[in-house]
DNA sequence: GATGAATGAGCATTCATTCAT
DNA sequence: CATGAATGAATGCTCATTCAT
């Protein structure tokens, strides 16, 4: 691992830990000087800025190769949401800080924008001549589909609810009511 | 308006102004001294906890009172998603602290809690007999219905979408579908 | 009690509590509103020097009397060391506040010369013409006989000797010896 | 003269001005930003630990030399006398911090006591084999001759009494009364 | 690339004290 | 006599950042 991961790991770690990426605790959980932090990020915002591409990246991936498999609109729908809360329980720490870590966002920039430019178009490609879909703004397609788990999720890294898991089908069901055309009859 | 409420006031415009609540910032917006606060709210967490229940009070008597108005199970769920988007509307500041204000719901505490009860029995209460709509775990049903509401008025609040009143329609029955019941014959 | 009485005890409470004495303590401890500490004492180092007076009192009328009951001048010296300990043990926070309260000695000001004048009357009427100790000046004559004690009781208040009660007879002893006259054969 | 060095004097300047150490007086005395001291002491209570365990282990080391130079037990124990009573005229203002700052001790901890653990054990073997002295459990000993020198040395410190030096010889005579064996024959 | 001493603005908090009711 | 809201100076501490070695 070289010394740019470390760091990268250990902010994570500070964040899971206090809310905050602190360069105080960032260096005393990588092991790394003060100046070396900055070499090799510049600051704290160039920390959480690369942090927060790299876990978008590993997130969006995740997201895009769940959506190449799917053969058909409902079973694209469905992977969707599962793909969402697979990764979730599977990346507390990544998904609060993915969650919670809104100057990072801003930070992040352009990178940012191009990341989100992909996942936007990959989903509009599949998205296009689907006659089992519902027409809907693509910003709402998305928010239906994905909103009721984000929402879930985030009652699940507060504790409030025990398992995500388990409700996996119920939300994959409701997404897809949510977002099939009617029957043609 | 009390001592009290003017400092309260100025809480929630320091948080709109940076984000954070600082007692330096609160001392200036409200004229008060920082004596005169701490004798009030013992402190930036009692601020922040104060502002949390008060808010969330406001919220959910408008989600209650939504609720009760409705005469059918289509109609409270359309209704619900309508409330909710309006009031982001009309308080995005008060939405943005309940938002991103995790601290103070920790420190809101137990007054939270009997909050989060109330609101869950009258839920309860509605939804008990409406064969219109699907059998589903209650947090199932309340994060389906919210969830893509929630999820675009944070779009919404950042600048990502421009109208959140124009989405109203499709949000609502979006909602509806997710969760109601096949027709049964 | 008195209000006055309730406060006083409050003060010495905070005191025992955190090394110094707080209005805010104070006022919770004593149930008083701060209005009415201001009202009998002034402020803190009226409460402090109030309270400085009231316990020295106590301790040096402890003092004279013991000394007034000896037969001689051995029981007399005893009688001083066995009785500082004992009072010492009976009262552990107020020997506390005695032996830290630097600034309450100087707020207490002609009240307190007189005090200790009317000691050192009492102990140097009584030692007169006692050929049975030997001459020495007043100021090494009680730090003599006091000093050890003095210092094993601080040892015992902050916990680094258990008992003190036990030490009496060799600290007794000991401190007759020190200002005893030679055998004069 | 180090940064760590220059900090400390000018906590010790800041105990003495005020009966206690305060980060903005150190900031002035030594000209070291805020930062600085926090780098190298931790907070106040690292300053006062240290500054306790540097002065203690001074005055320590003083009074092992006084005792290895002794040639018998009578010379030994009113070396100990000597050796405080010009240690204190010398450091007034350290003495004042030893006896002054109890939290600093607190704070000091396990150093503290690895200090304390060592005199105690020079004392003990000192001690042993002298038929000189009578037997005394270590702890009165050391508070019997020490005890009446530390008591004048608080009342030289305040300003009750005027020479300390003039008493050297009564109190090392005292001292040596109260310990000292009784002659065989 | 790496280190860590140094900086100083900024912040929450405490606390004695005043005073109108 | 009693109350408690209000004041504001003082203080310890955190933390991002710089820079000489």
């Amino acid at each position: 691992m070289t010394r740019r991961e470390t760091i990268s790991n250990a902010a994570l770690e500070s964040f899971a830990a206090s809310g905050e990426i602190s360069i105080e605790e960032v260096r005393r959980l990588s092991g790394a000087s003060v100046g070396s932090i900055y070499h090799h990020f510049g600051g704290k915002d160039g920390i959480a800025a690369a942090l927060y591409v790299e876990i978008l990246r590993d997130y969006q991936s995740a997201v895009a190769r769940a959506l190449r498999r799917a053969p058909d609109a409902e079973a694209g729908v469905k992977a969707l949401v599962r793909c969402h809360l697979r990764w979730v329980v599977r990346n507390p720490d990544r998904t609060r800080f993915l969650l919670h870590s809104g100057a990072a966002r801003v930070a992040a920039g352009d990178e940012l924008k191009e990341l989100n430019r992909d996942l936007s178009t990959t989903l509009g490609e599949w998205i296009e001549d689907r006659p089992a879909i519902r027409p809907l703004p693509r910003e709402v397609f998305y928010a239906t589909v994905i909103g009721p788990s984000q929402e879930l999720s985030r009652h699940w890294l507060t504790g409030r609810i025990r398992s995500l898991s388990k409700l996996e089908d119920e939300l994959a069901e409701a997404a897809w009511r949510a977002v099939r055309a009617d029957p043609s009859s």
